[in-house]
DNA sequence: CTCCTTCTGTTCTCTACCGGACATAAAGAG
DNA sequence: CTCTTTATGTCCGGTAGAGAACAGAAGGAG
């Protein structure tokens, strides 16, 4: 996994232009749970993650939470926030650890409006996660909870770049806006059919292709759309 | 409603600027039901809506749908296009009839590469509407059918101008990604307490404070995004 | 006017999921 | 080792909403 701790997005860079910005980012690990931005301020870094993954999380006032953005290594943590004036509603944290490449923000805005590759590929970046969010915001309308499991199950796996994680049945209800003894429920039923394995917070794929079958159509979309601007 | 009949976006373009743009964007009527953009394709034109409503709606392949977008005058209906390559999964339609002033797409990508002020326009709707789609994700999943439809109502209000629309139950629940009986449901309730009245899709909100109260907490959030960006 | 379509109201069964409580079991700290 | 924390399993009543069927009511077309 640390083998190939590449950004995506900085790999679409022309060469001199993405040489010229190395010096400028810091590697840093992602340690688990560590927040990327708060809602309503102006993020004081930039991320582009190399391994492990990130979760934009919407929090209600009544406590309940659901995850409304992922981002692996295929892009810019703060993407969105480069747009404009208004305030991000919403907490982005690490939920897989790993490691990314670090700027502050402000010199990373610079490089947005000033470099025609960095602010194209942003840009890009963010129709790409538009695009996902909306079918996102469609599944967890018309989809139960098990489908939305697989899928998101799926997505952890593409972006995290490897078949085991950690991560609790508690945690995975908060990404899902669910109860955990739903996820108890639906996480059972994937395990009975050996689709994953799970004990005590660590989960395997056992396979990925039934998981498939088994979630929504969604994960297919979205599969086509999150690696789409890196080419 | 006509009176009013201008755009956002476009009012808050430099004044020599939008000069020179309005000889080029043609006034059009946006009769009901019309589709301004279709899924995977490259729209022919772009539209500044000036009055009536567009709905972008995710289609599954088992006939459900969901709301995903919504389009007043205060934006670019194809601002998502502009960034990059991907194709939208989704249709965009006009949900409550009106006007719009529509310019052909490749022209506008032209603007939108040339002109700093229609770019900067550009990604800050992009910005709102991003955020705005994130509070509506979460939203669909952990709000019941009556705050849902209180809050889409409340939206639907700021973005025509009015009180007083023809809306079918039938259509109400394609937007709400539930079922129509369930909008029977709902809406009746919201009738008993004299917040709105109802009949053969004449729908009159009466009491939008009581309507907010009766909606989730996205409502008041999603208004305080979606002008932002135009000042 | 009558016919027909559209829209709405209502009922009933069935299921997923909530919301809460409680039991068990594994991991880790000491 | 024991004690504590964390993660999971399970049960159970309650409810929102799906899903389907049907009745009525308003409007429009002829």
């Amino acid at each position: 996994m640390a083998a190939k701790a590449v950004n995506l997005l900085l790999a679409s860079l022309p060469q001199p232009y993405r040489d010229s910005l190395a010096s400028r980012l810091k590697p840093i690990s992602l340690p688990l749970k560590i927040v990327l931005y708060e809602p309503e301020e102006t993020p004081k870094y930039a991320h582009f993650v190399t391994s492990g993954v990130a979760s934009i999380v919407s929090n209600m006032a009544d406590g309940s939470t659901a995850e409304v953005g992922i981002w692996g290594n295929e892009g810019l943590v703060e993407s969105f926030h480069l747009l404009g004036q208004a305030r991000v509603p919403n907490r982005c944290f690490v939920q897989m650890e790993g490691t990314a490449l670090r700027m502050p923000y402000k010199e990373l805005q610079a490089e947005f409006s000033q470099s025609e590759a960095m602010h194209h590929a942003v840009l890009q970046c963010v129709q790409s996660q538009g695009f996902i969010l909306g079918q996102l915001a469609a599944c967890n309308r018309l989809h139960d909870a098990e489908q939305r499991l697989a899928r998101w199950l799926l997505m952890v796996r593409d972006r995290a770049g490897g078949d085991t994680f950690h991560l609790t049945q508690e945690f995975m209800a908060t990404m899902l806006g669910a109860r955990r003894t739903t996820v108890t429920q639906v996480a059972g039923t994937l395990q009975k059919h050996q689709l994953i394995r799970y004990s005590r917070g660590n989960i395997t794929i056992l396979d990925p292709k039934g998981l498939e079958k088994a979630s929504c159509e969604c994960y297919a979309t979205v599969r086509n759309l999150y690696l789409n601007y890196y080419r």
